[in-house]
DNA sequence: CCCAAAAATTAAGGTATCTTAAGAAATTTG
DNA sequence: CAAATTTCTTAAGATACCTTAATTTTTGGG
């Protein structure tokens, strides 16, 4: 596990082995069954998970009552509500397991003690927080220029194992489609 | 102009007035007139912006030949196009100037060395980032849970100044409504 | 202050996508 | 392995929003 990290953080910058273990150390672990929450609504986000291993999902309930998923995340992602973890204002949305999943965790206040002791890390995370930034711009992109059918084509192409590893009807959701014309749409493709 | 810097940065990270000074010092200033274009389609984004005062926007050339706004700044917004700037690939957005625009700005090297010699300074663009992508976030989220009408009634309250100061058929580009649907809302409303 | 250009409006017809409701298929669980 | 639950599909009717095209209004430069 510590190898993974290792490997992880080695991507944007380069940590000694003495410096890994430290902040390794301060890192906790935890596994959450299928279905389970690591954040409910309402209450703030203490924590930013790194994924080991699973699948998460983040979700608010709509005023109709409808889930509406925003995020889906994987082995090797960070996962937080970031508005609720940074301002520590109550979140909104749900994280929720959907399989067994093993995370590293930090809170709030461990990782700024941990940016203060190693300005590294600090440079890790504004480098994620870049790539966090991009990602979801060009989320936004893909919204507002493609139509139902190529969302669907485009995440199926990008990230082909969610297609087997989550519900037709979350990622009908996360693509703001409703299940109902997904089906239509897969029906009319083949 | 430094005061404007000084206080704004102030907003995140406490600098002492020499560090201020010499990251100040890196600074370069320069006044774009309206309609004049900060980056082009297809160019690499060399800089960063920060607006001390003026409008800028960013849009594209969507496959029809129309213009697709995606983000406006005014007075103490930095802006750039960050995917370019950041991976240093040739930009799909322009950025324009909408009124005679005042920027000090930064190329990447000159940033990147900073990082390094002010902590501080990456501390700062941490933030600011986080800050960005939490903006972001709530901007898909307003995209994906309101209709057009709610989408214009909630920005003329939250930026009243830009409904003064941008042509509405922008507003509506950013909006991701025709001019000709938007009118028609308007009409209805009043 | 006039005229050209830019911006905003109006209206008619069209379409992508949603809603509702029901049933079929697949998966999970006792 | 049968029952219960979850997920997926089908179809008809509804609607938010778009497209096109023409007209009106506003703006800004000479």
């Amino acid at each position: 596990m510590k190898e993974q990290i290792k490997k992880y953080f080695g991507r944007y910058v380069e940590f000694s082995d003495t410096e890994i273990d430290k902040i390794y150390s301060e890192l906790k672990l935890r596994v959450f069954q299928k279905k389970e929450f690591l954040l409910e609504e309402n209450t703030v986000c203490k924590h930013n998970y790194f994924i080991i291993k699973g699948v998460v999902r983040s979700y608010y309930i709509d005023e109709r009552g409808n889930e509406k998923i925003t995020q889906f995340a994987i082995d090797n992602w960070w996962i937080t509500n970031m508005e609720s973890f940074i301002k520590e204002t109550p979140s909104t949305q749900y994280l929720q397991a959907l399989e067994e999943t093993t995370v590293l965790y930090l809170s709030k206040k461990t990782l700024e003690k941990l940016y203060s002791k190693y300005p590294k890390l600090e440079r890790l995370f504004r480098i994620i927080t870049e790539n966090m930034l991009i990602a979801n711009l060009r989320k936004s992109d893909i919204f507002l220029q493609m139509r139902s059918k190529e969302r669907y084509a485009n995440f199926a192409e990008a990230v082909p194992d969610f297609i087997q590893r989550v519900p037709q009807y979350m990622i009908a959701s996360y693509l703001e489609i409703t299940p109902e014309y997904l089906s239509e749409l897969r029906r009319n493709t083949k």
